[in-house]
DNA sequence: TAGACTAATGATACCAAGTCTCAATTGCCC
DNA sequence: GGGCAATTGAGACTTGGTATCATTAGTCTA
């Protein structure tokens, strides 16, 4: 869905510099189909800077091309978003590969929640973790 | 609804050993009435270690007596935990109160989640951020 | 009531994830 | 090609948590 010529463009469309770090961490992240840390990217890139890395995926995150995932142990990790808008993830506890769901569950429990609590809700934090279907079949 | 005494019995009755740290411990955690987090509890008991802190609210956790929060930006939290079976918190982001919701709202999802994507989905997290009614009415 | 045995402690080193600082470098626009 | 501001990267620092290990102290038993 993303190229680093498309990401290039939109560095460049939002004012930012073209620089080979940068484009560096763009190519390292879209090699990962699932979830990954900094340190994944970091041992990929041993030339770039600690906080190069971590300044650019924040910068990503910031564009939408990058988006959190939170693991069971709440721990935090990241991965490439296909989706702009608001979504949550399915995380498979054993391969690591993540689903964007699209429909967001919590959206209509909302109102009811605000009614019968006197809260005005912001936001929320969503995440589901289980076992792909490859890897329930691939294990006994 | 907890106290020290009734949490000192349940140590004892699962073999844990009474000790002045712990019940420390346990007693500043009784003392706070949103989210705490472990160096909270650590400012409070300068005369005990900080690994022992961090091993009696893991220890309180697994007892069912203090749940974990996440908060909106990843980190984690504690509170003290008046229910003791699956529940979701929503989180006063300007006070830091929380309430503890008895319906899991995303109970009834899973079942479709689970037929559409072929996942076997074992467990999620599900946290709400808000203000609280005394919070809304006190500022501007 | 005194051992003895083992759980618990706490000092400390370590780890993981992330931020801050700042001098040096380098894209980019003219 | 020059100038300037954005960016870099080394490294110190912070926060939250774990591992190690010698010492201490609850608790059980006699």
């Amino acid at each position: 869905m993303y190229n680093l010529e498309s990401i290039e463009q939109r560095l460049a469309e939002q004012g930012y510099r073209i620089t080979p770090s940068r484009l560096a961490v763009v190519e390292a992240t879209l090699e990962h189909s699932g979830h990954f840390s900094v340190d994944d990217i970091l041992g990929r890139l041993p030339g770039v800077g600690r906080a190069t890395v971590f300044r650019t995926m924040k910068l990503l995150s910031q564009m939408g091309i990058l988006c959190r995932v939170l693991l069971e142990n709440g721990s935090l990790r990241y991965r490439v978003s296909h989706r702009r808008d608001h979504h949550h993830h399915l995380v498979c506890v054993s391969c690591g590969s993540v689903e964007e769901l699209d429909a967001c569950i919590a959206a209509g429990a909302i109102d009811n929640l605000a009614r019968s609590t006197g809260y005005d809700i912001e936001g929320h934090w969503l995440e589901f973790y289980g076992r792909c279907g490859p890897c329930r079949s691939g294990e006994a």
